[in-house]
DNA sequence: TTACACATTGTTATAATATAACAACAATTT
DNA sequence: AAATTGTTGTTATATTATAACAATGTGTAA
């Protein structure tokens, strides 16, 4: 099989429905909310869940095992995301912000490490939750 | 009680092991080997985790559910962590790069947010690993 | 010093997250 | 068609983490 150039079904079930979301998923949710879809085992989910990832249109909030749909069209690779999280209301938005992933994805330390992929973290309140 | 300053015993415990160990360890990894030392459940270790996390002698990295000591006897409190970690052979290391934490402590974007805490977490091949 | 508040502990049970293993099926290449 | 490789469905299970609650300890203040 040549490299996959299409979603199959299942990663486009999974694509869609996270695209719709305002908020990241976690797994099992996406699972409850596809089951009328076909996808009846967590592995099915995981396994889209997965190759969205390794392509990048998916992007995992480590810190909160949950899954969010990339807002950025070009990112081809997941290869180096940055996130703002809402400690209080736990809103999650992509940092798209061209200094600050220039900044990093050149970062060197004196670890002769060369980095392929960076995963970075905000944490803080939110405009709103500062406010109440 | 006072704000707590010393640790208590099974925090004491947990965190004299996880010193000990050059690589990141699982909850039930340390479950397993503090067991002798008397802490019998999964949630005795989770909560000295939690709390050693909390004030800063461990970090959790998240993209592996693993805890490292931290090396920076100053770390106080939790609140800017990064780190390097192999993918082939799974090496973690702390970044203690004053630049970095400068430039990330003082980051902003145009969303009204300020930050009070990051967690970045770099990957790559290690030398060793490089060379392979 | 007794009582109160409150954090910590131990314990059992269970929830939530994620993967192993394998047989069946599909598509592509040889 | 045979070989190869990837995807699917399925069952079972492993791994990570928390809920709930009674018991115990510890500092503070009446």
């Amino acid at each position: 099989m040549e490299k996959q150039q299409y979603l199959t079904k299942n990663q486009q079930i999974v694509l869609d429905f996270v695209e719709k979301s305002s908020e990241p998923l976690k797994a099992y949710s996406i699972l409850f909310n596809v089951q009328k879809k076909g996808l009846k085992a967590p592995l099915q989910v995981y396994r889209a869940l997965d190759k969205l990832v390794e392509i990048g249109k998916i992007h995992k909030i480590e810190s909160r095992n949950a899954f969010v749909a990339c807002k950025n069209s070009s990112c081809q690779v997941s290869k180096a995301t940055a996130f703002s999280i809402c400690e209080s209301c736990e809103k999650v938005t992509e940092i798209n912000n061209s200094k600050l992933s220039k900044y990093l994805s050149n970062f060197e330390d004196n670890s002769g490490m060369r980095y392929s992929k960076y995963n970075l973290e905000f944490f803080g309140l939110c405009k709103k939750c500062k406010n109440k």
